[in-house]
DNA sequence: ACGTAACCGGACCACTGGTCCGTATAGTCC
DNA sequence: GGACTATACGGACCAGTGGTCCGGTTACGT
């Protein structure tokens, strides 16, 4: 995907067909990008709108859309980065998460992560969940696909595409904010009540 | 919830302390739900404004609020209806939906039973997710009760709340139109692949 | 130094949920 | 039937939001 290797993660263009980036709107991108962060983890998702990120950046709104497109592509380039890192570690780091381990470990492991991943970047997450409508789009699909190849090699027999899906929705941000903040239920709690969901898949349904 | 039996079956009042609701009243708020189902199936959710509701249902937009509190109480209401019949078919029907099977047929059915009402319903209740913020409210909450309690019978020593909410969580109404739709899942291989994720909820886990 | 393609800012637009209040009317009591 | 009042009605109005547009600015290759 990056052709060329960026040591700020800024990626070529979001748009195709432009040779160079300047300086200045690689910069706003960068600048943007922080202030996004920075507004969502001061007065959360709700209040994430594009003025306020594009007033914390010192930036007008145009160049934010400009350079994402729209409200969900900024939040997507966000969680990208974030995504990146889960994504390194359970393709090529240690087991559990990466090669190694059984598939039911480490889808396990996997779901643990997710876990972790929304409690992290619960608002992020948020903000995306807000324009999402179904079908996973950005980093969310390269997880899906890994989810489902799990899937099909602890049961070859199932629908995979299909119980991936449900398996990843089954943990949604909402449903951890929700969970973490109003039911006080600690993370441990949820990771463990994931193990049961899966523990099914092996054994070869009546 | 009804102190008086009303075949119409609109509620006394939503809004409690008043005494009669007025005739007009009564007939506004069933020629609004007739509307907003009418628009809901001819336009799409999201093309279901309050506007396009108020306009359908030959009323001015402030009659809707009056009715109906905000847009996520119109949308409660409508789909309230439904679940009704939803709930006494789990609550006092016939096996497997009601009592008189087991716990896990019986959750195995409720779950099946969601995805019908979701594919039946599939346009009131993607209008009520817009609003919907992770806690279940309205109808949804009695549905996350009776999951719960099944949960608990079938494997007492689980936390039976969470895994509810993840089970439940794991059919929304934006997947199951994905899946369909774009997918083009069948509702049996839906229904199917929940399968797998009861069947480890009996056995205890390693 | 210059020319141009790329970029910027913020005024502007369309649309939405929600409020408000002057007017109309159902229901009741005489 | 008439009058009185709580209740309801309608739609103009408001504030907030994502997204567009374009006149002016600037980076950068030549």
């Amino acid at each position: 995907m990056d052709q060329t290797t960026d040591l700020t993660g800024a990626r070529p263009l979001p748009i195709a067909g432009l040779r160079h980036e300047r300086a200045d709107a690689a910069a706003n991108r960068l600048r943007i990008l922080e202030a996004t962060s920075r507004v969502l983890a001061e007065h959360g998702a709700d209040a994430t709108t594009i003025d306020a990120v594009a007033a914390a950046a010192g930036v007008g709104k145009g160049t934010v859309f400009r350079r994402f497109g729209d409200r969900s592509g900024l939040f997507q380039a966000l969680l990208d980065e974030h995504l990146r890192t889960f994504q390194d570690a359970f393709l090529f780091g240690p087991p559990p998460l990466g090669p190694g381990a059984t598939a039911e470990e480490r889808l396990a492991a996997f779901l643990d992560g997710l876990v972790d991943l929304f409690d992290n970047r619960l608002e992020v997450a948020l903000a995306l969940e807000k324009d999402r409508a179904g079908p996973p789009i950005g980093g969310y699909l390269a997880l899906s696909v890994h989810a489902e190849t799990l899937v099909r090699e602890i049961a070859p027999v199932l629908d995979a595409p299909v119980i991936a899906q449900l398996l990843m929705n089954a943990l949604n941000p909402h449903l951890v904010r929700y969970l973490r903040r109003d039911a006080a239920v600690s993370l441990e709690t949820i990771k463990a009540s994931m193990r049961p969901l899966i523990a099914g898949l092996a054994r070869p349904s009546s």
